[in-house]
DNA sequence: TAAACAAATGAGAATCTTTTGCATTGTTGT
DNA sequence: ACAACAATGCAAAAGATTCTCATTTGTTTA
């Protein structure tokens, strides 16, 4: 149960904090989803809850390592559950479509980095952009 | 001349285009600057203009590859004058220093990434994040 | 080089995303 | 079930960026 959880990371199980957990893990919408998307989806199930309680609760499971925030392209922040394994993304500019991908040597590389110029790496952030299959495809169309 | 240089650009010679263009290229505070930064430069050189013309002139800029827009951690877009060569970036979280660099070997598999996926690759970001050498030595202290 | 026109600017309003203050409500341990 | 304190909702606030529109400024042309 996800009352169960949300106590095991230090956090009281409140309703709108349970119910936002169940939409994240629903991976209804998609897998990364933004403050408005979540509180969009709540409002179609019919929750009330307010879009500065989900900006609250959002920051919250970031802090607790439930999830992590994203700062794709155009502005807002884009929030995914944590399933362990680290990796980046890649994302289409058409269309919004979202690839994850993980690669060792990139990785490897940017420790080296951090390391060559006195830095203690803390994190990293990796995007790619491009045009995927689809949307070529389209495009010639 | 800067005005020759945005003339052959395609944009007009306008004052505060020169004077935007004088601030960036003097590196004057640093080769990062927000619109905020570059505003608030203007005003200590005694130019008069406006906050969304600065806006206005940095996206411009942008589009007319001058210089490149990155999206740091911290909300606003921050400008750098481009000057030919690609590199990325690493930051410290403590200090705001940032570092800039260039590897091979992740440009390389960024572009295998994206073949593999099916993108056309058009752009990519990466940001390293981490404590540098000096802040880490006051943190002992 | 002055008129003519389109483009650029400045100031403030507007927008968008996110955060905050505060009175009210809900959760938890006893 | 109850007291204690944390969490919520709402509306206001804040920060960054864009837009509107009347006015000014480059550029072009005669």
């Amino acid at each position: 149960m996800d009352s169960q959880f949300l106590k095991k990371v230090g956090l009281k199980a409140t309703l709108p904090r349970i119910k936002i957990l169940e939409i994240l893990e629903s991976g209804g919408t998609a897998r990364h989803m933004s403050a408005e998307d979540v509180y969009k989806a709540l409002l179609e199930h019919g929750e009330d809850v307010g879009l500065a309680t989900v900006y609250r609760v959002l920051t919250q499971f970031e802090q607790a390592g439930i999830l992590t925030r994203h700062h794709f392209e155009g502005g807002q922040s884009v929030f995914e559950m944590d399933e362990g394994r680290h990796h980046d993304h890649i994302l289409c500019t058409k269309c919004g479509r979202v690839d994850e991908f993980f690669d060792p040597t990139i990785e490897e590389r940017q420790k080296a980095i951090a390391d060559k110029f006195g830095y203690s790496m803390t994190d990293h952030s990796l995007y790619i952009y491009g045009i995927c299959k689809d949307c070529r495809k389209k495009e010639k169309a």
